[in-house]
DNA sequence: TCTATTTGTTGGAGCGCTCTAAGGCTGTAG
DNA sequence: CTACAGCCTTAGAGCGCTCCAACAAATAGA
């Protein structure tokens, strides 16, 4: 497992390391017949070159670290995707940590990522307090996915929760529905600016507010809606789709149709609200675009292309489906 | 940006940049004066280790190369957490990349995570040949999982995918089932496996087999039932949630009742499968247990602890929920 | 023909660290 | 007062590479 080194690949193929390394890195300023030769002993001896070592020697990074509380969570795995493939584009490669939505284990993973020296860091939705991300960012450029900050030297990406959940509002609306209930996230990431939107589009239709406690679960969508059977609304708009299919089992269990007799819409596009057994009215968030965006951010500053900070809200759009019809007219 | 080396730190404390080199790794054999001279400068500097550049000078790597075919899927997404969580226990960090399951990508990719030199690499279940595999095994130990290999330089770590089968259809045999069909993954990773369990599982218990050629998608899963709606089995074992969701609702659509008609099992566990609105019976692949297993293999070569290979075949488990129910008794 | 360029190639220093071998300092014994 | 452990500490080489300055060779301009 002695590997070749680049002056094992300059012996061979009887030049100068330097020149191997010219090679290595493209260089045009090579005749074509000393770049054959070279290629040749690099391919003879399966020489690849040390992306360590290069890294030292260059004083420079081609590692974004990726910091994800959860990989469990669909949500960001799909960010990850999205960062590994604008990444990849720019022969960037993610070095990868998770948090566990620990403010302690986060922080060790972010020294952990640093100790890299990392072109840049991504975090998705961390929990640390803000003075740990400015830390941080001394130390690299940093964008923050799913979480806001007034950071100067932090970029931001997140979706826009208040227009997402106004999109279902609308949509309901403009369906007929006047009773219209929200299935509040309490105090999950996101949660607030969803709560935000739905009582600002329920006003702005002059419509009443009806805002009820509950949870990112299906559990906690389930309870909630057993709460409400005594005076029903005509539409459910759920603070993501976990909940919403909650609801609609508690709704179906006690007898109702939906969207027959409530429309429920929930929110993520989870693909979970794809499947066609389930076929979920909902709100796309754009993920992978998420991810994407982010390490773009990334990649501006390493360029030195942008020092301002940048703070992407992306618009999430609606998915119609099978959970949501007019009201049934009734007295 | 300039971040602060061992040499400042050993200025500051007044010591040599050995010293504190030693202080780092944690030596023993450093006065305890001087220790605590080498912890306060580096605090106040903000100084923390170069990993790229300790691992040049140490010749070691405490990187674990992780191949991922798809982040979307939920299933690598938990084994790539369960590699995160051992790795990060033993001090490894873990660098990723997507092979998107194409060759060439994988190719890409594979060479790309053995330019950083790492201690090992996971495969999670690639598609480049075994000539490939092979040539990856010569730079440092690879496991693979959820692909099988003959090679003897690479581990493997897998769930035992007959087994699985056969408990689900045990199950539905125990229940009353004798006409009991096969939705077949096809060319799918595991398909193979899975079939052969469930032929085996069918003649063990002197049952006629019925294998029905589909796919791991609903869609897939809903066309196979539609196919079979003239002459319907009393049971279906499908080859995974996706799949048996999709049977279901197709199920339904013809008005059937899932379980009082048809018994349906999926296979996977998928958090799909746990929504109480799905409440899908099928069977648990310990993703995370297959994640730990394969950084544990890993770090078993990673400390010359053990030279021949290893071939995990995971149990898989059966989860009961509602989807099964004794056969109707008819003529 | 001789000096400027240009083009291609090279040695050597150095990136931030580890590791080995050799050094300094104490304390105790002779 | 010297000798010799022992324990700490240090200088220095080197990991595999990049980059700079210097140089040789080929071409151009005068």
């Amino acid at each position: 497992m002695a590997r070749p080194t680049m002056e094992d690949v300059a012996a061979r193929a009887g030049v100068s390391r330097a020149l191997v390394s010219l090679v290595m890195r493209g260089s045009p300023k090579v005749s074509d017949r000393r770049r054959a030769a070279v290629l040749k002993a690099a391919e003879e001896l399966g020489y690849s070159p040390h992306a360590m070592a290069r890294s030292l020697a260059s004083r420079t990074s081609h590692v974004l670290g990726v910091m994800v509380s959860d990989l469990h969570n669909a949500f960001f795995a799909e960010v990850v995707d999205g960062l590994d493939a604008v990444a990849g584009e720019h022969g960037f490669d993610l070095i990868l940590n998770t948090g566990g939505r620990s403010p302690a284990r986060e922080r060790r993973a972010l020294r952990s990522l640093l100790s890299f020296r990392p072109a840049g860091l991504a975090l998705l939705s961390p929990v640390v307090p803000a003075a740990d991300i400015g830390r941080a960012a001394e130390q690299a450029p940093v964008v923050l996915v799913a979480r806001s900050s007034r950071l100067a030297a932090v970029d931001t990406v997140n979706d826009d929760g208040e227009r997402g959940i106004a999109l279902a509002v609308d949509h309901l609306v403009s369906l007929g529905h006047e009773r219209i209930a929200h299935l509040d996230g309490g105090g999950g990431s996101q949660a607030a600016p969803r709560r935000r939107g739905y009582l600002a589009a329920m006003a702005a239709h002059g419509l009443a507010p009806r805002v009820v406690g509950s949870e990112y679960t299906d559990v906690g969508g389930a309870r909630a809606v057993r709460g409400l059977l005594g005076d029903l609304p005509t539409a459910i708009v759920s603070c993501n789709d976990f909940n919403a299919v909650g609801a609609i089992s508690a709704l179906e269990e006690a007898g109702l149709r939906v969207p027959g007799d409530v429309s429920v819409v929930g929110y993520d596009n989870t693909s979970l609200a794809a499947l066609r057994h389930v076929s979920l009215t909902t709100v796309d968030q754009p993920r992978n675009e998420l991810g994407r965006l982010a390490a773009e951010a990334l990649l501006q500053r390493v360029r030195g292309e942008r020092v301002a900070p940048v703070r992407h809200l992306l618009h999430p759009s609606l998915v119609v489906r099978s959970t949501t019809a007019p009201p049934v007219r009734s007295a």
